[in-house]
DNA sequence: CTGTTAGCGCCTTCAT
DNA sequence: ATGAAGGCGCTAACAG
């Protein structure tokens, strides 16, 4: 590991001084001689000569690095989203520093620190939880945050931004359909209600209901106590199972996420019913949900759209740090697959009228 | 962001020299005064200091940080690894700075060559390209690679260490669990074979299927032409959905790894058979193959040991630096589960005996 | 036991 | 159009 190589070693070669090499390093060219540019040019790659960043960066202060903080990899949504940012920063020249933190504040608070002693200014926290008081202190040190999935809060520190999608609206897309295709005992399952996130989705499903003039019925919501995320698909399949053991189950039900619809979609099976006998749909749209079968009906974020969003913030920083929009609340879609159908006419009648035994009725 | 702290303004605020805030700070505090460590102490958290780890790794050589090179998180196999890996790393003190290269070696060179100019020297290379030579040059600046899912090859560079699972026996033992069920005509689904451990994997279910008498049928291995790293699943699909158009189909399918099998799982439904009437054997044991239905029979990857011998390495590299045991290959083992059983009695019967058309035969 | 000194590799005025 | 000099924040001899 023969020492590595320096400016100076360059400009020794091409006979400049290490000023020049530096200059035509960082595109200061316009002014230098062809011929002195070529030199430089050729000892550069003819030593295979590469720039320490440490030094630069300990030089010029921060790094072209942006930190991604997600609950975990080991959930394929976090995992496209990660990899979804990380090609929109490479194509800016940045590097993404991926951060598991399983949405812990000390986790977060370490990685955050860690990441800003590293010369990293600005991170993408993707955790929704809603306080982000741990924080505070990295953050009056300089670094930036940008939180997705976490729609902004009347709150919070004047310098975070925010993309997310309109959670409310998704979850109320997801209850409408199922509302629309005739159900009328719809649940609800997620993991704990403890992210912005989450309060909202819940609260999406809460409205649309009770602006179809059905009944919240806090017996058809299954939540668990953590957050599950690295394991949500089982999560999702002891909700749906606890649910479907209720005296009167619903016949549809909207999940936090899609990996816990996928775990519902099992519990169902396992109870012997069928997919969409008992409807399903989930959030996210993952690959794996179109891929399922039958195929998941789902609520789809736009993260294309999002790190786009993220990564023009994090170029056009210095210009108009003042009152440019900060933040972003994007429209999630929904998309319907094989997941969802009517629900079983027997059951609907029995439902709806309290009273008819032998109501299997026509076949519409 | 004003004006970070250094260890000068805490020696001022403590009345020492920069000096011993150093020294305090990197543990050589063995002979220093009680109570000038207390001040020292004091100062630090008083101030809230933390020590600029960009000027400390300029000046110390590297930094504590390992690289981890993935095909792609987005693939559920690959974010648990990572998972796994920060979390032993994180218990050494290291970060992990987690890339994805889709296999590409024009990226994964990129990577590793903006790893070792950040100052991060080994990399957990873990894309099992047969290939190194795309990094031979950052190699022999002397970047540290560990290869991880890529058994060594006669002429990989001495300084290349490897962990591995034993890839031949993993498809041995899958093989043999289904002929042991009973099956005859067993497929084998896979990406393009260009990599290590596909190579062995199929070499594996070969050898085994010969050391049973059972014929190798080229007709009964499909093999995509990419790597389908980011959506396994659609390929698995793909892969079952050729093989059970084949006038002759198989009973019963080894894949490459789990994402393949449960795509090959739906192909099976969408045909309108199940599983396991025709039975499915993954590899890796991501956690979705129990929470599958039928949770997916598998080949479990010591995901966990294989990471410590990683983090043993990488912590006991000084001393030992020659002839250490610096290549591992680990058992892996059969998980069973559901989604195999033996073949269903009037298939196996009617190829087995060539004419037998009307052998719906006893039902055991 | 603690302080002084000299860089790590690079960037950046300021001269030339 | 190019060069010389100083310093980013920290560590590690080496003195005292």
């Amino acid at each position: 590991m023969g020492k590595e190589l320096t400016i100076v070693d360059v400009a020794r070669h091409a006979r400049v001084s290490p000023t020049t090499v530096s200059n035509f390093l960082n595109g200061r060219d316009a002014e230098m001689r062809p011929e002195t540019k070529a030199r430089v040019r050729r000892s550069i790659d003819e030593l295979g000569y590469r720039p320490n960043l440490v030094a630069r960066r300990l030089r010029t202060g921060r790094a072209s690095m942006i930190g991604l903080i997600v609950p975990s990899v080991a959930n394929p949504f976090w995992g496209s989203w990660a990899r979804v940012l990380e090609a929109h920063a490479l194509d800016h020249g940045y590097q993404v520093f991926l951060c598991n933190s399983e949405r812990n504040p000390g986790r977060e608070r370490r990685y955050a620190e860690e990441l800003w002693a590293n010369g990293v200014d600005t991170v993408v926290l993707s955790t929704s939880l809603p306080s982000l008081e741990h924080l505070s202190e990295v953050m009056v040190s300089g670094l930036r945050v940008i939180a997705f999935d976490r729609e902004s809060q009347p709150d919070d520190p004047p310098t975070l931004s925010s993309v997310s999608v309109d959670n409310v609206l998704g979850a109320r897309l997801a209850t409408r359909h199922l509302i629309e295709l005739g159900h009328k005992r719809i649940g609800f399952i997620s993991g704990a209600i403890a992210t912005v996130s989450r309060r909202r989705r819940l609260a999406g499903y809460r409205e649309e209901l009770e602006s179809a003039h059905l009944s919240y019925d806090p017996e058809l919501v299954w939540t668990d106590s953590g957050y599950g995320d690295a394991e949500s698909a089982l999560v999702g399949n002891r909700g749906m199972g606890a649910l479907l053991r209720l005296p009167q189950p619903p016949t549809a039900v909207v999940t936090i996420n899609d990996m816990y619809a996928l775990g519902a979609c099992a519990a169902i099976r396992d109870a012997g019913l069928d997919v969409p006998g008992v409807s399903v749909v989930g959030f996210d749209d993952v690959v794996l949900a179109k891929l399922w079968s039958p195929p998941l009906t789902t609520i789809h974020q736009p993260l294309d759209k999002m790190a786009k969003f993220i990564l023009d913030a994090v170029c056009n920083r210095a210009q108009d740090d003042e009152q440019r929009d900060k933040s972003s609340v994007m429209q999630p879609h929904l998309v319907i697959r094989d997941s969802t159908s009517p629900p079983p006419l027997a059951r609907t009648l029995a439902s709806s009228r309290s009273q008819d035994g032998a109501g299997r009725g026509t076949d519409v």
